[in-house]
DNA sequence: CCATGATGTTAGCCATCATTAACGTAACCG
DNA sequence: CGGTTACGTTAATGATGGCTAACATCATGG
């Protein structure tokens, strides 16, 4: 059989289309669960043509962790610089981080199990994304209760990540557009009790 | 060099003993990112002797969550079958679970991680007991709150064990005395919020 | 045209790993 | 005591997996 292959047509998607089969199959099985043929495997490709794009196993999973933590990130960070108040605020960053969890389970899965299989160097930077992006989030949380500790604020934005990525859990339970207005509105009475609680 | 052993005292310990270490193994690097090797190890002995306890590798995680899914679903039974009033129940259902949480992160991050990874008999009667388990929470919140529709019921207790099962991702954040007041506060107001979001 | 770069393919290398085999030793039991 | 059981050990085996090598194909552009 010949190796005859499509027109290169897709230029810059294939590492696209391939990090994305590769959320998918990391979110489903785990890291170490998933072959390099595979990911190949899902986008049609066979094995070490992966080495054509990535240099390894481990950098295509750093790119993934760097690109998320990133997106996050800036997003955030638009939020916060084009805030009204601080109330409007909150309800902006719940809605980004929303969205990201129902439209990105399988990124929002990875990228909270599989930081520990990225190599030092990049782990550092996407540990250093993650601690602005919740410092963005305990920012905003500071102003609306400023007699709150910040170290209680901090765990209290940690388990709202928690609850609003659950969504890859409960898929299929109740359709997005319900979804939506549900984790909302239990994120943010879970946000105004966490600052009476005593 | 003998092979010394020390004199058979941890008669049905060991079986324990390695459960744990595993558990927090694989709550750390996940199931295929831990060798048998590894595990051996860290109860001090080495690799191949877990055959004598286990029947390999797949079946030792299948009676780590068999073991904690079962723990789980008693608890609850147990909580509902003492019940008062509904709103007592679910609060002796939180107390349940962020105990669980607080006292056993590895366990319940692997709870929720590693079930693909279970051969297919005993992943099935996991799933059930998991069922099991979260219905005995919807049936409560159906108590509490008649006009709203199980499924939403259902994606609200999933969003809840979210925010309670966070608790390894703040880990050191607060003590656990501060802890387990705000987990319970924020997850009581959520599921109020729950049944009244349009 | 044909050289080049981008993108695939298959075959092979080497490490890791789960599991089994073959073998010791200590405690217990008759 | 002698044998059985419980529990470990180290070596071997067979599979899998990440990665490299050697070798096509095709579009491009000089």
């Amino acid at each position: 059989m010949t190796t005859a292959q499509a027109p290169t047509r897709n230029r810059g998607n294939r590492r696209a289309e391939i990090l994305a089969a590769a959320a998918s199959l990391f979110a489903a099985r785990g890291f170490h669960g998933v072959s390099i043929e595979d990911i190949g495997g899902a986008v049609g490709i066979s094995g070490p043509a992966l080495y054509r794009h990535f240099s390894g196993k481990d950098a295509l999973l750093a790119e993934m962790l760097l690109d998320i933590s990133s997106r996050l990130r800036e997003s955030a960070v638009a939020v916060v610089t084009t805030a009204s108040g601080p109330g409007e605020t909150l309800d902006a960053l719940l809605h980004v981080q929303i969205t990201f969890a129902l439209e990105q389970p399988a990124l929002i899965t990875v990228h909270d199990r599989e930081l520990s299989n990225v190599p030092e160097g990049e782990r550092r930077r996407i540990r250093r994304l993650q601690r602005l992006y919740v410092e963005e989030w305990v920012t905003v949380l500071a102003e609306l209760h400023p007699s709150c500790p910040p170290a209680r604020l901090r765990a209290a934005t940690h388990a709202i990540f928690g609850l609003l990525n659950s969504t890859p859990h409960s898929a299929g339970e109740l359709p997005p557009q319900d979804m939506r207005p549900l984790l909302h509105a239990m994120a943010r009475a879970a946000i105004e009790a966490s600052v009476n609680a005593r």
